[in-house]
DNA sequence: TGGCTGACTTTCG
DNA sequence: ACGAAAGCCAGCC
């Protein structure tokens, strides 16, 4: 399981993982961190392939809007909320409140 | 080799 | 303020 095979996946994972507990990203700001920043789709695709791995938290990547897009491609489209509350995340209608406060920008929280 | 798709984002109407 | 369309890159057929 070399990470050289597929660069692009394996930063997403990483950053994902770096995600701090009670915090979440959106795609726009790992695709910008890792330089694809046009391809915001690309992270959600790369999270598709990254839900096999429990190492790496998808539940804690949504939208630009906070709303969890990609709910329905967990294992339950309840798993994510579910352990967003567990997280300490409070969420309402498949959105995280106070997104702005817990928003996790790696461009920021990493201090590029 | 060429073209479609995709868990997004931004902008024009 | 809401709706629809374009743009982006990388994997997959």
């Amino acid at each position: 399981m070399a990470k050289d095979h597929s660069n692009f996946f394996n930063d997403v994972y990483e950053v994902v993982r770096l995600i701090p507990s009670g915090r979440a990203t959106n795609y726009g700001a790992i695709a910008n961190y890792l330089g694809t920043k046009g391809s915001a789709r690309m992270v959600g695709w790369a999270m598709n392939a990254a839900h096999g791995m429990a190492d790496v938290p998808a539940h804690r990547v949504v939208n630009r809007a906070g709303v969890l897009t990609g709910k329905s491609h967990f294992e339950t489209p309840t798993i994510m909320q579910e352990r967003l509350e567990a997280e300490g995340v409070e969420v309402v209608n498949d959105k995280i409140k106070n997104f702005d406060k817990i928003f996790w920008d790696p461009n920021t929280e990493l201090a590029l």
